[in-house]
RNA sequence: GCCCCCGUUGUGUAGUGGCCUAGCACGCCGCCCUCUCAAGGCGGUAGCGCCGGUUCGAAUCCGGUCGGGGGUACCA
């Protein structure tokens, strides 16, 4: 396939979601696997409900997620504007010329009279009847002279829609199904209807992959895009691929109000962007029978929209976790400090900009946690007790009296220690604690762990104690006996 | 109501007529390792919605049925 051209269009309204992510991915993929075009188009047409903090975060988690596009918002393109409330004067031009051709009409009806009409004929179909079709110059004269504003409605073709959808194979729908709808308001403004194949038309689009809520609305695009050849705005009409949902427990789709839906709460919680994408792509598609954890690179390089499974698929927090963790797993040290780091910083746990101490000891430190962190946050956490002067250090649990003896001794056995190495350190403990008084090592280990770190859970002890050197370690263990 | 889509363990998937007494991953349970927590190793749990066909043979094909989802706007 040459001359790939994919669109990824979201409406800046409410906070981009996980779904958003997933349908995003999917076109990226496809337009990388073949060396296509990636478009990213704003479709902010509904002034009433956009925000401008809705388009900065779009921006935002793009950039977050690492899609680059090749043509929209700031990178400009040749098929531009990318917004569509820049392009209002594309979308008169384009009714003009399809009111011109006959392809559609002005409507005058209101909802009550089509609902009243569908009654009286005891009709099953739903949606407009096409009552406005053929109307007489008296009847329109009539209507305006009542001061009624029509919306203008496309004509749909009768007979037989049908299209092969690109994961759903083969899906027609019957013109009677399907009536006529509005493609521009009764102020003039143009709607979703319209601006969405219009757009698509004149930026090239090849293949529409998009979420199975637009599905339905695929054979009146389809429609439209032959009165677009007709009029000369469209020259081919793309291929339609419907992505499955992203569902929330229950059945129920993930909404911009799930807040488990929300993307940056994702990066705020320290998911990699990586981890969090290739858990996306696990839903709906799989890159090998028995394999899951997948680079961006490799998913680009297997992506076919053939793989792609058709039904709902249910986000899995803990799944998502679990394969963030393995990216986690897969970071060097040095990469997985630079992605820490942020978060260090933003906990107070390092200065920032980070002094040279701070990144000092952070270097020996992150050894220590790598393996034992799955999300990025979990650092600050970990590492606190090495970086807090002893002044504001506080321990999180305290010692009872046997713990306190375990310390004492610790302390004692710590005290007479040539070098203060982790070597040195674990000899002396396990000979004092194990060896002379006979205690099971989770036993001795943990009020040190407690007077050392402040926490039940930390790095490993003798490490820990080795980093925060002779004079601290020993501080803090005698701080804990008082 | 009408139209459309979907239906493999709790979750995500592999499976395109025999290789399936259904594989993998997450979860959960147990064990091992172990200074805590992770990580790692080993084992276990649990599934083809249902009914009928076609076929020597069906998770895979067909029909029906049930269930879930979406659409049915002067929202996108």
């Amino acid at each position: 396939m040459s001359n790939v051209r994919v669109r990824f269009c979201p409406s800046p309204t409410g906070a981009p979601h996980v779904g958003l992510a997933r349908t995003a991915l999917f076109n990226w993929a496809f337009a990388r696997h073949h060396g296509g075009a990636f478009v990213f188009r704003i479709e902010d047409t509904d002034a009433a409900r956009n925000t401008q903090e809705s388009y900065d975060t779009l921006l935002e988690v793009m950039r977050w997620l690492g899609f680059d596009w090749d043509e929209g918002p700031e990178v400009g393109g040749k098929y531009g504007p990318y917004l569509q409330s820049e392009r209002g004067d594309i979308y008169t031009d384009v009714l003009a010329k399809l009111a011109a051709a006959g392809r559609t009409y002005r409507c005058y009806c209101t909802n009550d009279e089509v609902e009243a009409r569908r009654k009286a004929s005891g009709s099953k179909l739903m949606g407009y009847d096409g009552f406005c079709r053929a109307l007489t110059e008296e009847q329109v004269a009539l209507f305006e002279s009542d001061g009624r504003a029509p919306v203008v409605r496309f004509r749909m073709p009768e007979g037989e829609l049908s299209f092969v959808d690109l994961v759903r194979g083969e899906i027609s729908f019957q013109s009677e199904h399907v009536p006529d709808f509005a493609v521009a308001r009764a102020n003039g403004d143009p709607l979703y209807t319209l601006v969405n194949p219009v757009d698509d038309a004149m930026m090239e689009i090849t293949h529409v992959l998009r979420g199975e809520d637009l599905l339905s609305s695929t054979p009146r695009q389809i429609a439209l895009y032959d009165a677009l050849k007709e009029i000369g705005v469209a020259t081919e009409t793309p291929a339609f691929g419907h992505l499955p949902y992203v569902m929330g427990d229950g059945n129920k789709k993930l909404s911009k109000r799930d807040p488990e839906a929300h993307l940056l709460a994702y990066r705020d919680q320290g998911f990699l962007p990586e981890g969090l994408l290739n858990y996306l792509a696990l839903l709906g598609w799989a890159i090998a029978a028995d394999r899951d954890i997948f680079s961006m690179a490799e998913m680009v390089a297997a992506f076919d929209l053939a793989d792609v499974n058709p039904n709902p698929a249910r986000f899995d927090l803990k799944k998502c976790e679990a394969i963030n963790a393995a990216h986690m797993r897969l970071l060097s040290i040095e990469e997985m400090t630079h992605r820490v780091l942020p978060f260090l910083k933003k906990d107070g746990v390092v200065s920032d900009p980070v002094s040279d101490s701070d990144a000092a000891l952070l270097e020996l430190a992150m050894p220590l946690i790598a393996e034992r962190i799955n999300k990025l946050t979990e650092a600050s956490d970990m590492l606190g007790f090495l970086f807090v002067d002893e002044a504001s250090f506080t321990r999180d649990e305290e010692l009872d009296d046997a713990g306190r003896d375990v310390v004492r001794a610790a302390h004692e056995a710590l005290s007479g220690i040539s070098t203060w190495s982790t070597a040195a350190i674990e000899e002396a403990l396990r000979n004092t604690l194990i060896e002379g008084l006979g205690l099971k090592p989770r036993v001795a280990f943990g009020p040190v762990r407690i007077a050392a770190s402040g926490k039940k859970i930390s790095p490993p002890l003798f490490e820990s104690l080795e980093l925060l050197g002779r004079e601290r370690g020993l501080a803090r263990l005698s701080a804990a006996l008082g």
